[in-house]
DNA sequence: AGGCCAGGCTTACGGCGTAAACACCCCAAT
DNA sequence: ATTGGGGTGTTTACGCCGTAAGCCTGGCCT
């Protein structure tokens, strides 16, 4: 006899399990959203029984980003060998993904502050990054090039995909009031100034609202490969 | 007589002075680091008395937010009628001074939902990008260049600067120890994997932990830069 | 049979955001 | 001078949150 939303009978306990059920429910109602006393409920057990598998709230979130990542670091282990611009397309169309599949919780991938400081999201495992460097190598880069090349993809990864992640976020997040504070003659508080006053924006805005993610990711990604081969070769 | 770390006579609430004492605290700790009460007390106020000023604590974020954008509003304000390169390069540039100067602060920049959909961090007020688009418009870019321009940049200036922010933010910020759980015949659980598994990245550590950001980012804004014009002059 | 202990529960504490009612004080109109 | 009214800050209270500490119990090993 199931009483809540979760498995049928309560099927054990465990890291994983919990780690799993947080996504779920970021991917639900955002990190925000995500309490240990309702994370509890969903596993019909009190929060405080998390903590024999968590460490708290904090390990939890490190745990959910882990486990996004698990499937990147399970990928790049099969393809290896690729010649490095198959590879690197590779790396960033699994990145994306995991974004697109997980707008809610992309976010924490690309903000919580990594295990070393020179770690960089959205590839902030050790084990990536030497996959990442050892294939670039491989195929002849050196090594301030291999790190250049990191570095150059961390930030458009970065910058890329957490505008998309928002955007996405965004259609399925709740709605905001900011409660109007009574004033009725003033124009539509869009943050500062009203669209009227904003001419190029409200001719523009049907262009603005367009989706062009997939191919503004496409050029630029291939932007960013033409611009190593070049360094590359040079 | 004072009481606290506050002005020397509590020189009257305003809205204004509550949003930056705001930012100052954020400065400090961090967007986690702000609470109402603790704000409240930096001046010497109930917290309560706050909600006369601040619809809550998100309209006080965001009053942050618009407060951090004031500068690039204003310094855009002058120098509008620039060659296109010069005038993107001016953006660049203030964005990232602001980014530079508000480590902890500019994450909010770049992650709070923009108050329209077509709005992207960090770029995020109507009249900033009204004043975009018109300079690239008024330089002979086609509505669609331009407003590929916007999102380009804002790609751009995402990714790099809330990395740069991440790491200037983590040199300041609180270190967090995620509690040995008793083993002790693991080896350093970095996330992961222990350094010792990852040859490359072991042996390139020193250049991995080069700050090597200013030179990125002029790099890449020169690249991005090209790229426009590129497209503008096909 | 006895006891141990992993797994989950109960209770409790301090902090948070904020709704609602209240107290005060200054100033304008009488 | 009186009064009353509105703006400013306070008090109190509620329901959430994360989590420390101790408890209970059922199943396994000896």
């Amino acid at each position: 006899m199931s009483k809540e939303t979760a498995g049928s009978s309560s099927p054990r306990l465990s890291r994983d399990l919990i780690v799993k059920s947080a996504l779920e429910m970021i991917d639900r109602s955002g990190a925000q959203g995500l309490s240990m006393r309702a994370l509890g409920q969903q596993l019909n057990v009190e929060a405080m029984s998390l903590y024999r598998y968590v460490h708290g709230r904090e390990d939890l979130l490190e745990g959910v980003v882990a486990l996004l990542m698990s499937d990147l670091t399970a990928a790049l282990q099969k393809e290896k060998g690729e010649h490095w611009q198959a590879f690197l397309q590779l790396v960033a169309h699994e990145v994306r993904r995991i974004a697109s599949e997980h707008p809610l919780a992309f976010p924490l991938v690309a903000t919580r502050h990594p295990a070393a400081p020179w770690l960089r999201p959205p590839l902030r495992s050790i084990e990536v990054v030497n996959t990442f460097l050892s294939a670039l190598i491989e195929e002849g880069f050196t090594d301030a090039q291999a790190v250049g090349a990191y570095r150059s993809f961390s930030s458009f990864l970065l910058g890329q995909l957490l505008l998309e992640s928002s955007v996405r976020g965004a259609q399925t997040a709740p709605v905001e009031e900011p409660l109007d504070e009574g004033d009725a003659s003033i124009p539509h508080r869009d943050g500062n100034l009203s669209l009227d006053e904003a001419p190029e924006v409200k001719r523009l805005r049907s262009l603005l609202s367009e989706d062009r993610s997939e191919e503004e990711f496409e050029v630029s990604l291939e932007v960013l490969l033409d611009r190593l081969d070049r360094e590359l070769s040079q």
